[in-house]
DNA sequence: ATTGTTATTGAGACTCAGTATCAATAACAA
DNA sequence: TTGTTATTGATACTGAGTCTCAATAACAAT
């Protein structure tokens, strides 16, 4: 039996554990994130739940994604000149994006040996790495045959 | 002798390519990025500016910084929750940033390696890398000894 | 189930970074 | 010096995100 709600329990018990409650609305909002492919931002899935009728308000959007982003459901993966875009986290491991500057695509890669030589880096600099966001803008391979 | 006002023949010769003009203000914008430390943010910068009794609107900082930008005279390091954080890259090689989560300090690092790696992951995804931001969040030498 | 406590909600006011407007001014070429 | 026009500054505006607060709904305890 599949569960239909990744990360809904999680998401309970982090609730329960604060004295925080489970709501209707923060029930549906994790529902449309992990029912989407991956990234999102705020106003999107606020538009996308007032057209399938589901309702919460703008501001109980930004505030259960806060708690999702304290929980670690969800991550800020880059803040832009229109505001910030998500994605989900669960059940992705750990990942870095190639932006495409013309098409916008984001493409997600993980290599191991440059997460250890990350670490290398830190050991070397006395810091104590926790997490890091790596972006690299450029072409993606379709947008770089259309240049030709 | 030296060149007191780094990059500004850049920035004049940036400007006058596109029919537009070098002003006081600007000139004086410039100069105050120049003799910095490195990082800024655009309020910041306004603020020293009114302080130092050299004058220039809040719109003529914002609209020379993205002139700035356009001419590569100046980076966006980092968009946060209050504002974007700049640096200038004349004179500066390229180089990544750790930040403090605890002190908020900013370390700066190079790694040749690091360099090559992502660009052989580049080349394997087809992808054409122009330029990339890495961020590593985590703890300072000094803010770890504090910890224990 | 019912009740009491209190976290949450939604509407809209508010904040704050950054941009647009536009009349007055100043760069720059001729 | 002069004419053209890019730039300036004051201020209005925009848009993301937060705060406020009265009404509502979760949930624990009965």
């Amino acid at each position: 039996m599949k569960d239909k709600s990744p990360g809904k329990n999680l998401f309970g018990s982090f609730l329960r554990d604060r004295g925080r409650r489970m709501t209707k609305e923060r029930a549906v909002i994790l529902q449309k994130i992990f029912d989407g492919s991956g990234h999102f931002d705020p106003e999107s899935l606020y538009v996308l739940m007032r057209g399938t009728g589901l309702k919460a308000s703008r501001a109980s959007v930004y505030r259960t994604l806060n708690l999702l982003h304290e929980c670690g459901l969800i991550e800020r993966v880059r803040k832009t000149d229109r505001g910030s875009v998500y994605e989900s986290t669960f059940g992705h491991k750990h990942h870095d994006h190639m932006l495409c500057l013309q098409c916008g695509k984001v493409l997600e890669f993980y290599s191991e040996e440059l997460e250890r030589l990350q670490e290398s880096i830190c050991i070397k600099q006395g810091f104590q790495g926790k997490s890091h966001t790596l972006e690299i803008r450029g072409l993606c391979r379709k947008c770089r045959k259309k240049k030709k």
